[in-house]
RNA sequence: GCGAUCGUAGCUCAGUUGGUUAGAGCGCCGGUUUGUGGUACCGGAGGUCGUGGGUUCAAGACCCAUCGGUCGCCCCA
């Protein structure tokens, strides 16, 4: 008769030891930069109304359709795992009156949901960092959002290979122009495209310029360019973000093909890409959503931001580290224990980072301490029918534990 | 939704053309040795070979199904 063991729900994540030193890491330096740039910590509720994502997102595509974690409530209410962090915020937005703070620079970060096959970098429950200015309508906005995610991937130390893809898709109208035009070209030759793109042909046309198919590629270098289609007021805002990117240092490359499918978006739309992860090489994407705060029923209002993904920094920046072991106390005695835990707790009140040893067999014990890899060993045992302690440690880290080490051995010590 | 690939101890893996009681290293537990000591040796616990069927005198190995992992396609807010 045995229990069978629930198994974790399919692309979810249990993440240990390194790789959740590296997950923390990655939040932490986020956490520093964005106070550096003055971007105000919210707090996000995980579900939301399914309309909150459905109506931003468009009811149409694939994406609302089969990707989302969608369910009833007791009322029959459709509520929806949050998909994404900006649809929460733009409610937000609109519901706690925050334009009385506009511009409003905005960040957070947590897990969101979204039901894929999981592969490498992309899970069903995963997590993101998440930066917005909401109520700016200027391109510096998008130049500071820029400047700060360059300079989070430098702090994080991955910035050399990965390369920030910048585009612009131009205004309402420039963009719509393009769409056109897009549409046109492709029908034309619609009967040598690959099966898929002659699908996108009626969905998502932009997407035909990413496909990865050979047949389409041979059209894409001849397919309409939006420069041709931007009006000036387009180009005069496209010219600001990267004159403003030049002038903070930060490494940009035209991607005319870098799109996005929903409406909502104008403007700059931008990726930290890389090759190191495979096919999931998006580090950290977002763009000028001027369009998404109206779809939601509030008033027009230019907004921009990105969403980054933890689990892929934290792929780039490696295994890490625990916090390195100061000092271990090895118990070889049992009737010292008591003294054990006094001590330990006394170095770790005075800011020391330490373990004690006070199980298995006693004599094992010592040995299991120096394979602990602490800078120093406190080894309590009886000698000539004393408690008394012996220390091994590098002379410097003893030195710097001295004071520390006084005190807790005679704090502590029986008699 | 589609495709490829993998699944043997807690971990990393071995296991020959199908052939006795499925192994090693690491880790864990215990013992001996050493005794300012990170050593060495001995022993122990731990496996429904992912699961269920099938082929066969005989299946960890071959076939089918199923579940799970990984990678890719579609999609990518």
């Amino acid at each position: 008769m045995s229990i069978q063991t629930p198994q974790a729900i399919r692309g979810t994540q249990d993440i240990f030891g390194p790789d959740a030193e590296a997950f923390a890491f990655v939040v932490e330096t986020f956490e520093r930069v964005r106070k550096l740039y003055r971007f105000r910590r919210i707090e996000m509720p995980v579900f939301e109304k399914t309309e909150v994502f459905s109506r931003s997102i468009g009811e149409t595509t694939d994406v609302v359709s089969k990707e989302m974690y969608s369910f009833l409530d007791r009322g029959d209410e459709s509520l929806t795992l949050r998909p994404e962090f900006t649809a929460g915020i733009a409610r937000a937005y609109i519901t706690n009156g925050w334009q009385q703070h506009a511009p409003l620079k905005v960040a957070t970060h947590g897990p969101l949901f979204r039901y894929e096959r999981p592969q490498k970098g992309r899970y069903r429950q995963f997590h993101q960092l998440d930066a917005e200015i909401i109520g700016a309508s200027e391109p510096q906005a998008d130049v500071e959002l820029l400047v700060m995610a360059d300079q989070l991937l430098k702090e994080l130390g991955i910035d050399h290979g990965v390369t920030l893809m910048l585009n612009t898709l131009g205004d309402g109208e420039s963009r719509e122009a393009w769409r056109a035009a897009l549409v046109d070209y492709f029908r034309a030759v619609k009967g040598e495209l690959s099966e898929d793109s002659q699908e996108r042909l009626e969905k998502n046309p932009l997407r035909i310029l990413d496909s990865k198919d050979p047949r389409d590629k041979a059209f894409l270098a001849d397919a309409p360019k939006i420069d041709d289609y931007l009006n000036a007021e387009a180009q005069d805002f496209f010219g600001k973000v990267t004159s403003g990117l030049d002038a903070a240092g930060v490494e940009w490359t035209r991607a005319p093909a870098l799109v996005r499918g929903l409406d909502y978006y104008r403007h700059t739309a931008f990726e930290f890409v890389t090759e190191r992860l495979g096919a999931q090489g998006t580090v950290l994407g977002g763009g000028r959503y001027d369009g998404l705060i109206e779809t939601l029923g509030g008033p027009h209002t230019p907004a921009v931001g990105w969403a980054a993904g933890i689990e892929r920094l934290a792929m780039l920046v490696g295994e890490r580290e625990t916090t390195a072991l100061e000092a271990i106390v090895v118990v070889e005695d049992d009737d010292l224990l008591n003294w054990g835990i006094k001590f330990v707790a006394n170095l770790r009140a005075g800011g020391v980072t330490s373990d004690l040893l006070a199980s298995g067999s006693p004599r094992k014990r010592f040995d299991k301490a120096a394979k602990s890899g602490a800078a120093a060993i406190f080894a309590l045992s009886m000698k000539d029918g004393e408690p008394s302690c012996r220390t091994k440690g590098d002379e410097a880290v003893l030195k710097r534990l001295d004071g520390m080490m006084h005190r807790a051995v005679l704090a502590a010590k029986p008699q």
